[in-house]
RNA sequence: GCCCCCGUAGCUCAGGGGACAGAGCAGGGGACUUCUAAUCCCAAGGCCGCAGGUUCGAAUCCUGCCGGGGGCGCCA
């Protein structure tokens, strides 16, 4: 709105300084120190050469073209530094935000629309089925989830999959290690020794096939885990499935009639050094059993089929040798390198006692992601992943989360809310209602800490495009925690409800905190974590008890 | 040896061409006759790993080093 205002207004001012060609865009961004302005542009800067000007030069000319005839809400055009052009605004501007907000409300404000219904398929956690979840698997959960449900918001149709390797030497490993441990006796050598398997096998009735009974109880471990984050699966794609149904052995034939395989030394081997990886691949070892990559070929050829125009793989950083052989693959069934996005997230480190305890479930030393949900709940849980980006590691001391799970930036937002709501039923106890927003007198709102409210509502619509473009929900989770702390500012500054508070500044207050709560609640659904009416769980009595 | 990620305040991390580099936590000092102090405010804390280069402008892009993590199988 006001931005492509501003933007208009350059772009007349470029073509009345005579500057040929117009740049193709015109940058405005809001800069970092309020003595320049509301909102700034270096278009100056960046086409002073081809102008043929000195940059302060041509910014001088577009200030006066632009405070020849103004746009809305703009009170003064200046040059500054080294030329970059510089807007004052009036609150105005701000006051429109406001009424952007409430008009959009918590379904409509901050939503894009340049995924234009394109359908993505999104595959996030996929860890074998021979097991309870890792902690480290709440971080693709936490991050596959909220990453869809923001591209959902930009336009694009997502689908959370969830790919089971159910079959193939590990299940078979995990399968002897149940029997094993039903008996009596040791898994194998290179079974599962960790201690769940003992539990499960006692579980397991007599009789039963280890295989399918404990692939079964897996798959409920994993989905009971994911669901406490509030992660639910569109589908769990089945390998054996796609062995069964015969896809996999159609892929091999059209590879091998296309002569992107080939045989040699008994195996038949992927042209993937043709694709852009470093050597060629084994598609089927010289046994006669596949490799990984042919099913997953298969795999992701099957999810084009189902579809989608978009792939998107949420991945260790463990697999990042993977990606080249299997995008050869794809490509060379005849699709776009495009289709197939891997995000590369880097692993999880986990302390327990001081001590890293290990990933893998063959070893033992386990921590569960159900451990970390007990500890600290599911909301701070999952804003624990969300807090950084996927390519820092991401280090989770269970020690040091359990001591300090109080301080977990998941309350302070939350409280936000919780104070807007309260703030809310106390007005109306006090039989004060919100009238209509265009009765309101937004003008009275002029206070830095209101301003600063409105003006982080405004960039919201930014942070949820460029997460969903960067594929970067932490972005959010930053945004929402400065929405919060712009929330407990006004809060603390601004009374709304105190008896020496005028009626009409009170109402136009009332609808700032509506605003800020549709910002929150927007936020935190996509983010996937509650957003209460009430902060329970601590009172002031429990604080000082936790510190005895 | 080659490939990917990281190196920013004491700690955990944002910022990923734009003006004087931010937040939380820890530590120092202050604010509750209240709409919930799970809050707010002030002060302090930085060769943005190092060295070159590109640019009007580099924490940000490029190259090379140094340090940390991960990967380079007819394993999964």
């Amino acid at each position: 709105m006001i931005r492509t205002h501003l933007i208009d207004a350059l772009r007349a001012a470029l073509a009345g300084c005579g500057v040929e060609p117009l740049p193709a865009t015109i940058e405005l961004g809001r800069p970092a120190h309020a003595e320049h302005g509301d909102w700034s542009s270096n278009v100056a800067l960046v086409c002073a050469k081809a102008a043929g000007r000195r940059p302060r030069d041509l910014a001088g000319e577009l200030a006066e073209h632009i405070t020849a005839d103004p746009p809305a809400h703009v009170r003064q055009v200046e040059v500054a530094g080294p030329g970059f052009v510089n807007f004052h605004l009036d609150d105005g501007w701000l006051h429109d935000v406001l009424r952007q907000v409430v008009a959009g409300g918590v379904d409509g404000y901050a939503c894009a629309d340049f995924g234009a219904g394109m359908a993505v398929n999104v595959e996030f956690v996929s860890a074998n089925p021979t097991g309870p979840l890792h902690v480290g698997g709440g971080r693709w959960a936490a991050y596959g989830d909220t990453l869809c449900n923001i591209l959902a918001r930009c336009g694009y149709v997502p689908h959370r999959e969830y790919y089971l390797n159910d079959r193939g030497r590990q299940m078979a490993a995990f399968a002897e290690s149940l029997v094993a441990r039903k008996q009596g006796a040791e898994p194998p050598e290179d079974g599962y020794h960790a201690d769940y398997i003992a539990e499960w096998a006692a579980e397991m009735p007599d009789g039963a096939d280890a295989l399918e009974w404990g692939y079964a109880r897996a798959h409920r471990d994993v989905a009971d885990s994911v669901a406490r984050l509030g992660v639910r699966f569109d589908t769990w794609a089945s390998e054996r499935a796609l062995v069964q149904s015969g896809a996999v052995a159609a892929v091999l034939a059209t590879l091998e009639a296309s002569g992107a395989a080939y045989r040699a030394d008994g195996a038949t081997w992927l042209r993937s050094a043709d694709g852009g990886d470093d050597k060629d691949r084994v598609l089927v070892r010289s046994d006669g059993e596949p490799t990984y990559l042919l099913p997953d070929i298969a795999y992701h050829a099957d999810k084009l089929a189902r579809g989608f125009e978009l792939m998107i793989d949420v991945w260790g950083a463990d697999h990042h040798g993977y990606e080249e052989r299997l995008a050869a693959g794809v490509c060379a069934l005849g699709n776009r390198r495009e289709q197939l996005e891997i995000v590369l997230g880097q692993l999880v480190t986990v302390m327990r006692g001081g001590a890293e305890a290990k990933i893998s479930k063959r070893a033992g030393n386990l921590v569960l992601l159900d451990d970390l949900v007990d500890l600290v709940g599911p909301d701070a849980a999952r804003m624990t992943f969300l807090l950084q980006s996927l390519r820092s590691r991401q280090t989770i001391d269970l020690d040091v989360v359990a001591a300090q799970s109080m301080e977990n930036p998941v309350f302070y937002v939350q409280y936000a809310h919780a104070r807007i709501c309260s703030l809310a039923a106390t007005a109306a106890e006090r039989g004060i209602a919100r009238p209509p927003l265009d009765e309101v007198s937004l003008e009275l709102l002029g206070d830095p800490r209101e301003l600063e409210v409105l003006r982080t509502l405004h960039a919201l619509g930014d942070v949820v495009a460029d997460a969903a473009r960067e594929r970067a929900p932490h972005k959010l989770t930053s945004w929402v925690r400065e929405l919060a702390g712009a929330f407990h500012g006004f809060y603390h500054d601004c009374p709304v409800l105190r008896s020496d508070i005028d009626p009409p500044l009170a109402v136009a207050r009332l609808w700032l905190a509506e605003a800020a709560r549709i910002g929150l609640v927007i936020a935190l659904d996509l983010l996937g974590v509650s957003a209460p009416e009430r902060m329970e769980s601590l009172s002031p009595d429990d604080t000082e008890e936790a510190a005895e």
